[in-house]
DNA sequence: TCTGGGGTCCTAGGACCC
DNA sequence: TCTGGGGTCCTAGGACCC
């Protein structure tokens, strides 16, 4: 039966932080605000891309992604920092429990954004008073700078926080469609990248608007089925929910890395998938996950990729039987030219609890964190010496901080993706 | 001196089954 | 002188995002 009155409008918010990890490190040295900084890996064993930079840097042209060398050259003055993820996970996971003070609906979508659902916090403030009080907490609480996108849904949103970066707020409402999101070019558009942006402007679409207007067939064509969702949202259309639970969902877990140099040593090669295969058995651990399939990937001396994975008949979540599998993988595969990055992912996860065949009482593993979390608390006092949390906080739940403690350097969700407490249902099933 | 590391989702072909 | 029409699983690869 068809719903006889529309559907009440939703408010969403998107809060994205300022490039994040150059915040947090400016947070933790003030010697470094107000400088052109960047976080870059080790030029000497190839990781030397720009990771975020500071807006200070990001005025002499340096990008994300860039190497440094050529970062450098633009602005000779960059602050060089190793990124410390230990450092951005904690940050991240008080910014959450921040905005869960708000509201239990919020998503995390990476280690630095994540939607909200305000609709039901009428209560609390109008939409604008809540981005501002979060805004301001944020910044006042956490030191770190964030924008925030507000409007009916979680595309727009993200359109919106976009907007306005250092520190803005944007309300982007279903009639600001056309004057505000149509004019931009396509691709402007979350989920709109390189390859999708030519393929419209070989047909004559250029900005969101055309886009928005475009033939349903001639999209299907070009794109799929995902032509016909990009048109959808370049018209505002976006019902996807706001869902505290998908940072549980986890679906592979992989690690990778470039090596050094290029290497066409098997013996090294196989060492490196030892390597490989450690962390990523030490991180299915943590989150109580196994892996039915396992898969490698190869990238060579020319940058040509390959991957290729294999679906298991048991799980696997130890050291060695990843290595095996993997290392089976990649000698049936490797055609013995020099290679310059190596990954093994585990994917098709299930619960360990639900995949386990005998009862390993030594599987629990206690980690504790190597350097301190970062404590709003502490931090707070030692620079102001006063309690700011307390003073500023009327809410019922503390910023509790998260208990994640993986040593690993990686990029990735860890922050939040514990397993979920008595989770009855099976990954697979979802 | 080019181009990291963590992910998600989608497509497409072949095998296999009913 | 004939080969339909689903469905699922597996594998490989591409596009995109932070």
């Amino acid at each position: 039966m068809k719903e006889m009155y529309p559907k009440k409008g939703r408010v969403i918010l998107h809060v994205d932080m300022n490039s994040f990890y150059a915040s947090v490190e400016m947070a933790y040295d003030q010697e470094l605000k107000g400088k052109p900084l960047a976080i870059a890996g080790n030029p000497e064993e190839r990781r030397g891309i720009i990771v975020t930079c500071s807006y200070e840097a990001r005025k002499f042209g340096v990008r994300t992604t860039m190497p440094l060398w050529e970062a450098k050259k633009l602005c000779p003055d960059l602050i060089i920092k190793k990124p410390n993820f230990d450092r951005y996970r904690s940050a991240s996971a008080a910014m959450f429990d921040l905005l869960r003070q708000y509201t239990e609906l919020v998503e995390p979508v990476s280690i630095d954004e994540g939607y909200l659902d305000i609709t039901d916090c009428s209560d609390i403030g109008s939409p604008m008073q809540i981005a501002e009080s979060i805004q301001k907490r944020i910044l006042d609480q956490l030191d770190l700078p964030c924008s925030i996108g507000v409007a009916p849904n979680k595309f727009l949103a993200k359109t919106a926080s976009d907007m306005k970066k250092p520190l803005g707020i944007t309300v982007l409402r279903k009639r600001d469609i056309p004057s505000v999101l149509w004019p931009l070019e396509v691709g402007q558009m979350h989920g709109v990248g390189s390859k999708t942006a030519d393929k419209l402007n070989s047909i004559g679409i250029e900005t969101i608007g055309e886009l928005a207007k475009a033939n349903d067939i001639q999209l299907k064509g070009l794109l799929g089925i995902n032509g016909i969702r990009l048109r959808d949202r370049a018209n505002g259309l976006d019902n996807r929910r706001v869902d505290p639970e998908s940072v549980y969902d986890f679906k592979s877990i992989g690690n990778s890395t470039t090596l050094p140099r290029d290497i066409s040593n098997q013996q090294e090669l196989l060492k490196v998938l030892d390597k490989l295969s450690e962390q990523v058995a030490a991180r299915m651990k943590r989150k109580e996950a196994v892996a039915t399939n396992i898969s490698v990937t190869i990238r060579f001396k020319d940058r040509k990729t390959i991957t290729r994975s294999h679906k298991l008949e048991n799980p696997v979540s130890r050291q060695d039987d990843i290595a095996a599998a993997a290392k089976t993988l990649f000698l049936k595969h490797w055609n013995g030219d020099s290679v310059r990055l190596l990954g093994i992912t585990g994917t098709d996860l299930l619960d360990a609890d639900k995949a386990v065949k005998q009862l390993d009482l030594f599987s629990y593993e206690h980690d504790a964190r190597k350097e301190p979390l970062f404590n709003t608390m502490s931090l707070l006092r030692e620079k102001y010496g006063k309690n700011i949390i307390e003073s500023a906080g009327s809410q019922v739940k503390k910023p509790h901080l998260n208990e994640n403690k993986s040593a690993g350097t990686s990029f990735n969700k860890d922050f939040l993706q514990e397993r979920r407490p008595n989770d009855e249902t099976d990954k697979k099933e979802k």
